[in-house]
DNA sequence: TCTTTTTGCTAAATCGATTAAGTAACGAAT
DNA sequence: ATTCGTTACTTAATCGATTTAGCAAAAAGA
């Protein structure tokens, strides 16, 4: 019961290998194969159960049919989610995905890449670590395709498909502004990552167009390692404040759950008195009684327009360099 | 920049391919190759920046140290977390995931382990879906490598990691009817999966063990096809029965998310009297006002064993037949 | 009838590894 | 001097495809 090759249906029908693979890559008309043998091999292959071997094509032909994606964290459903669209967008192309969660620790991430490439993926959809830069343009020199989603580096030529981080945190702060909180703390993750930077500049950006002085005090860096105490800790010293605050901005969907799930376990009895925004957020917080604003990304233009520049740069000979900036919606939950 | 082969190595050198596949599979001195020798096509080999092609060695040794994972869907946060836990488990042996959703869809399921097996995959890890039996039954014999996790068939012969089902649901349910609970709704996800019909049971094991009769109209079946509208239907019926009930017991997560947000909606005003109970979770569970009892499933143990009994087959000769069964914890939210 | 073109197909190299089988050189044993 | 056993390598086949170059026979043209 193994496994049929090329080579035993020409055996068996006494043909040249040659003759087979021009069949079966419907190279028959081109190679001016008569129609009676075409027939004869596609009948024979068909009876003996012929699948090609996508080893022994990508050896020979260099392409894999399989894309590599690197996500921080595959468990986290904005990559969950991500790695969800980007499958079924690469199946339509007929590629499979392999994936490697990298923890935004950037020795992992390389490795990961080097891995992928070394098992031949035709492109890489990297969701980067601080520090991958050099790296990202060593995939840039080598022309593997590699697309960057969710965050990118300013200082290299890359391919980009993210959010519009500014406008969106922009827009995110300046409802809360509107609804006349002025004090605004905001938990940023201190990754060192375009898309926070992104976030970080709405946030200044939305203040001073209100005429709101930036108060520095307001920020707590949260770093990836030891995320839930860091995050419980930025949110204590927040409501801690001698100056109260009105509100709290949380760069991202994960630290918004352990945020509002610290301020819950926290603040347990009395309904707390900030109000609570978040840049992503999870399905799940419009179950939650906790009023919120959050942005909205399109995680499924996300993956399509990543998957349609790794085929882009797949099949064009020229380099590619194109940053795609996608809107984001903002929601509200009273 | 093109990629240094073992040919490239061996030219440079002077020597045969062969000699230095022997140095760089560590068989140097098994294979009596002198010190110096092997010495120098180390150095060479570092100093090149020599890397195997896993395809070469793939289409030698019909190992391509990639495993195979299908789930029903990615972006639900029980296959996240199951695919991170596999590929964290699986990367221990030097092993990639490639992965694949079905969404619970026979036909999918099929055409994806088709297609991973067409790539060479070392062993598949699949979460199967109604009608994959005889499937599984052709890998079997075919000696594929395989597990079955989350869900089984009783009637082949296959390898199997699972949460004690029947015991768990039994436990979650009978804490409901000594919390004074006896008028039980069901919300069950009508798949024809021995994971629901192991809940389905204990959920009638409960009854019957405090000599409450089954009502055949407190269970409602969902089917995974239009999901969303389904379960708001099922949840809607049980809370408008002449006879009130006092309990809703949802068979997994998903559907206990969808009901929750049914209720929230459709009961805003008025807290809903029904208590909620549900196998298994989401995290953020824990964040609502509602109080909730469900079922925690360690996920981490799942993946642990599917690769640990991929392993185990990968690595024998002799056909394995092992079932696996996981304990459940049971979590009170008040 | 002889040359040229077309048709229909094949041989062999190649991708990058692994591995069974073999060989040349040298020292030791008979 | 011949045989034998090591040592230190090499040759060549193989995995399963693709693809360039070419060959023999038939058909067309002169």
């Amino acid at each position: 019961m193994k496994k049929v090759s090329l080579a035993d249906i020409s055996k068996e029908l006494g043909v040249s290998k040659t003759l087979v693979s021009f069949v079966m890559n419907g190279k028959a008309e081109e190679k001016r194969i008569s129609t009676e043998m075409t027939e004869k091999v596609l009948l024979k292959a068909k009876e003996m159960g012929y699948k090609p071997s996508y080893l022994g094509k990508a050896l020979r032909t260099g392409k894999s049919n399989t894309i590599g994606l690197i996500v921080a964290d595959i468990s986290n459903s904005f990559f969950a989610k991500l790695a969800r669209s980007i499958e079924d967008e690469a199946m339509k192309y007929g590629y499979n995905v392999i994936f490697g969660s990298s923890d935004e620790d950037s020795h992992k991430s390389t490795q990961l890449i080097d891995l992928f490439i070394d098992k031949n993926v035709d492109g890489l959809i990297i969701c980067p670590s601080k520090g991958d830069a050099k790296y990202i343009e060593k995939l840039q020199n080598m022309k593997t395709p590699n697309v960057l989603v969710d965050r990118y580096f300013t200082d290299i030529d890359c391919n980009v498909v993210v959010v519009d981080n500014l406008e969106g945190s922009f827009r995110i702060v300046k409802d809360q502004i509107i609804k006349g909180n002025k004090r605004i703390g905001y938990v940023n993750f201190n990754v060192g990552l375009t898309n926070m930077e992104g976030r970080l500049a709405g946030y200044k950006k939305a203040l001073k167009a209100s005429g709101i002085a930036f108060d520095e005090s307001l920020v707590k860096n949260v770093p990836f390692k030891g995320i839930e105490e860091e995050t419980a800790n930025a949110v204590r010293e927040l409501l801690n404040m001698d100056k109260p605050i009105d509100a709290i901005y949380f760069a991202n969907n994960h630290l918004a759950f352990l945020g509002v799930k610290f301020i819950k376990e926290y603040n347990s009895n009395k309904k707390s008195l900030v109000s609570i925004c978040s840049f992503d957020s999870f399905e799940f917080m419009s179950l939650l009684d906790t009023p919120l604003v959050y942005g909205v990304q399109s995680i499924d233009k996300l993956g399509e327009n990543a998957v349609d520049l790794i085929m882009k740069q797949i099949n064009s000979v020229a380099q590619i360099n194109e940053i795609r900036v996608l809107p984001i919606d903002i929601v509200e939950i009273k």
